[in-house]
DNA sequence: TGCTAATTTTAATCCGGATTAAAATTTTCG
DNA sequence: CGAAAATTTTAATCCGGATTAAAATTAGCA
């Protein structure tokens, strides 16, 4: 079977899965340039040159990296969002999901940085995509002024603000478990806290 | 005169500067792997290898991007405290000068992006330095929830969420004079809102 | 003006890591 | 078992960008 990978098996999926995490952690942690694909294939136990069975290259990797990673975001916000409430409840839900994916069993999320050693389409569909999603939290955020749960305040930079935290949570964050919890605790409480009426 | 640079001019420090705003700067917006000295070298008008007259080499450059950071960071926390008042004033007055400082004159603040391409020596310093400042703010906020004027909370989780909402700044910052003011107004009124008792 | 130091450029070289091709090994399944 | 497909490795090649060395230009100053 070749990489292209029209009917791709199950096993497969996996790996790609597993390859996607580890490339995660390594890009985390080392940035883009530091990591080696090589660095990526150790974890697999691979070799480097095994990694091009189930993606194309290095710019592959990350942008199926980041693909992940909005996916993630993505689905945290509207299982927030089917889960209902007002805007506030939907925030805060938010919140919880998007930090307990960061820490917990999802694996690590790939950070956004490196953008620009993106492809211009995949650079351009990877900025789409995050300014989507900032624009629906912020839309969140603004249901919740609506409807009174969450205090009149600068959608934006509020937004901005938020985003930032949970981005860098791979910055500081592990894999300890202990500070796992910490964070699923403490985050959504203080980053709400700032927002009621 | 060698770049070793023991008596340096004037005019040499004033180009270095302007050298390590620009590599913030590119580095910012396109990473470490992502910019090349060219693109650094372009901004200053001047070729790549000109640049080596004025720093070592890449690796070089972008540490002594993140002792800049590292400076500017301390200097506000310390300025913040020097100015006095309870610990929520503190905190309050330091977060209104770093965002400023992100937005304003004092040019872009490298983020800390791609530790690993540092060298193991420069890599463990920077990281104490991060780690100390880290420190250092979570100490402030100790202080205000001793002196009532910061809720109880988990200073270090509290701590990495709003150090993350400052440090991700650069990714969506880019100049404008309107957003920079958005941000100096929101940014802290926001992240301290969340501390009031 | 002419001399010296400072600054920048031109034109290589150099190198690590990405990528590729072919071979070897392992797995699947009749 | 044995053949075909799937997976991985070995062993090159390839390339962009960092780095270097020497030459050229510019600036400061007696």
């Amino acid at each position: 079977m070749t990489s292209a990978n029209s009917g791709a098996t199950r096993a497969f999926d996996d790996k790609r899965e597993r390859l996607l995490r580890a490339a995660a952690r390594c890009f985390n942690e080392k940035g883009y340039s530091g990591t080696s694909l090589k660095d990526v294939a150790i974890q697999l136990g691979l070799t480097d040159a095994a990694i091009y069975y189930y993606i194309a290259g290095k710019q592959e990797l990350v942008y199926q990296c980041y693909m992940r990673a909005a996916d993630i975001g993505q689905r945290m916000l509207e299982q927030a969002t089917t889960e209902g409430g007002k805007g506030f409840a939907i925030a805060r839900r938010y919140l919880e999901l998007h930090v307990a994916a960061h820490c917990g069993d999802e694996g690590p999320i790939a950070i956004m940085s490196e953008i620009p050693s993106l492809t211009p389409e995949h650079r351009e569909e990877i900025l789409k995509r995050s300014r989507t999603h900032s624009r629906n939290f912020e839309a969140v955020l603004r249901r919740g002024i609506d409807d009174g749960s969450i205090i009149d305040c600068d959608v934006r930079m509020t937004g901005n603000a938020i985003m930032g935290a949970v981005n860098w949570i791979p910055k500081w964050f592990h894999g300890d478990p202990t500070v796992a919890e910490d964070a699923v605790r403490t985050f959504p409480e203080y980053l709400m806290r700032g927002l009621r009426p």
